[in-house]
RNA sequence: GGAGAGAUGGCCGAGUGGUCGAAGGCGCUGGACUGGAAUUCCAGUAACAUCCUCACAGGUGUUCCAGGGUUCGAAUCCCUGUCUCUCCGCCA
């Protein structure tokens, strides 16, 4: 959510800003519902006011031992007519926030301007891509080939978009997951935490996936409002809603590993392929709760934790800078890390680390203590992938993948397989 | 799944229709005392929305788990829901 005052007091700026990401504000709809909303808050705070004083004359007048009748009847009509004004203000509150929940959020002046991921800006790259001597298979076919990787078992069990994974391959997955988790807590100082999968909609609503983008969910059938996470940034961040964080406890730092649903709902036919675009996939996220002034030092921060994991792993990649018609509804800045996949030739995105400032806070009431003014004020909020699980093993199996199609076991994670070197057919 | 109890300010806790935004205590902040501190004493100490204002200050409204209802008036009465605790059952 934007903040209410700027955009009461400057609607054309954020209007010129929402403008670069191909959004458009309709301001002159926005300023005659505010006018309409000040002049029922204010024409229903009166009468309210009103009825107040004459409830407690009555109560003095009654105390004393008065007539009360007279009294009464002059406050006949006050209730009707409150009601009556309480029922416009709601209707406009309410045509308000669908707005104001609908609007994205508004872009760091860093931000490159464009339409679409063409304009994103490489800001660094990290790794040579490896030369192979031979065309190198991708991880379809390497898993198969090893026997450890089996969509066809998936989808009979599930369906389309879900992979089954076996062996040491299998282990290799939780390798990744334990490497990521045992590094961030361990080097960089976050706080591991363990969260619910099932989330509730306000949870949606403060990280700003509802009400937007409910169809990009899984939902929990049956009566209980609950919801599979799209990702731990969710239950995560939510862990600061309707909370105020004294100023010496910021910045916190959580990692969280979790599952991650998504129903991929619109993006039919894109990355049909493996393990790349699945409705369920693991995920080692992290996310920073810091005060306003220091979220894009905590972005830097945030951003080269999750590219040690790449280093670590030895894994070529690049960092982008996500231009502002590909970057998300809820983000200021967004870097995208994205690995080198030698079975496509491509870079792909396996990490997205994003700077949300005040965004989900205003949403979810997620405050900090300013000591200069002592009040409570909307905290920042930023996440990012640390990385993705499931991309990760992609890259890996790629990435070391011998003319034999055995895998080479990463050096970082071979005490998390037992000693193994090389996983083979078995 | 069954039975019962409960939810009040940063925390504990009183309040069962009117002058209650809410006693008392703790904590915190400021002041007095002191060479300095502890003790003691005095004072202050919620959030949200909104109006006015350059700002400070101030006005109004809302908030005693949430939503609805009764009433001129609700922390207090009624209904629904959520959560917590205790006991029984069942289980990882």
């Amino acid at each position: 959510m934007l903040d209410p005052k700027l955009l009461r007091s400057d609607p054309d700026a954020v209007a010129a800003n929402l403008a670069k990401r191909g959004f458009k504000l309709d301001v002159a709809q926005l300023s005659s519902l505010e006018e309409a909303r000040k002049k029922w808050q204010v024409r229903a705070d009166e009468l309210r006011n009103e009825k107040n004083v004459h409830a407690k004359s009555v109560g003095k007048a009654k105390a004393q031992g008065q007539d009360i009748a007279p009294l009464l009847k002059q406050v006949e009509t006050l209730g009707s007519e409150l009601a009556a004004a309480e029922a416009e203000f709601a209707k406009v509150q309410a045509e308000l926030e669908k707005i104001t929940l609908g609007l994205p959020n508004m872009l760091h002046e860093s931000v490159p301007v464009g339409a679409d991921e063409t304009a994103n800006v490489e800001i660094r790259r990290w790794g040579e891509p490896r030369k192979f001597a031979y065309k190198p298979l991708d991880h379809v076919e390497l898993g198969e080939k090893l026997g450890q990787m089996d969509f066809a078992a998936a989808g009979k069990i599930s369906g389309a978009r879900f992979s089954v994974l076996t062996g040491p391959l299998a282990r290799l997955h939780r390798a990744l997951i334990q490497f990521m988790l045992d590094l961030h807590t361990g080097e960089h100082g976050y706080r591991e935490t363990y969260v619910p999968y099932l989330v509730n909609a306000q949870s949606l609503t403060g990280t700003g996936q509802l009400p937007k983008f409910e169809a990009d969910l899984f939902g929990i059938k049956g009566e209980s409002g609950l919801y599979l996470i799209p990702t731990a940034e969710v239950p995560v961040t939510n862990l600061a809603r309707d909370t105020i964080i004294e100023a010496n406890e910021l910045p916190i730092r959580y990692v969280a590993h979790t599952p991650c649903f998504r129903s991929e709902a619109g993006s039919y036919g894109k990355d049909t392929r493996g393990m790349i675009r699945q409705h369920q996939f693991e995920k080692v996220e992290l996310v920073h709760l810091s005060k306003p002034q220091d979220s894009y030092a905590e972005h830097e921060t945030l951003t080269r934790n999750a590219e040690e994991v790449l280093k670590r792993l030895n894994l070529p990649y690049r960092v982008m800078a996500l231009s502002s018609g590909d970057i998300g509804f809820g983000s200021a800045k967004t870097y995208d890390l994205e690995v080198w996949l030698p079975g496509q030739e491509a870079y792909r995105e396996i990490s997205s680390c994003s700077n949300f400032e005040a965004f989900q806070a205003r949403r979810m009431q997620a405050r900090w203590r300013n000591p200069e003014t002592g009040k409570p004020e909307p905290l920042h909020t930023l996440n990012g992938s640390g990385v993705a699980a499931g991309r990760a093993l992609v890259a890996v199996l790629e990435n070391y993948q011998e003319p034999d199609g055995s895998i080479k076991v990463p050096e970082v994670l071979k005490p998390y397989m037992g000693g193994l070197d090389v996983i083979r057919r078995p």
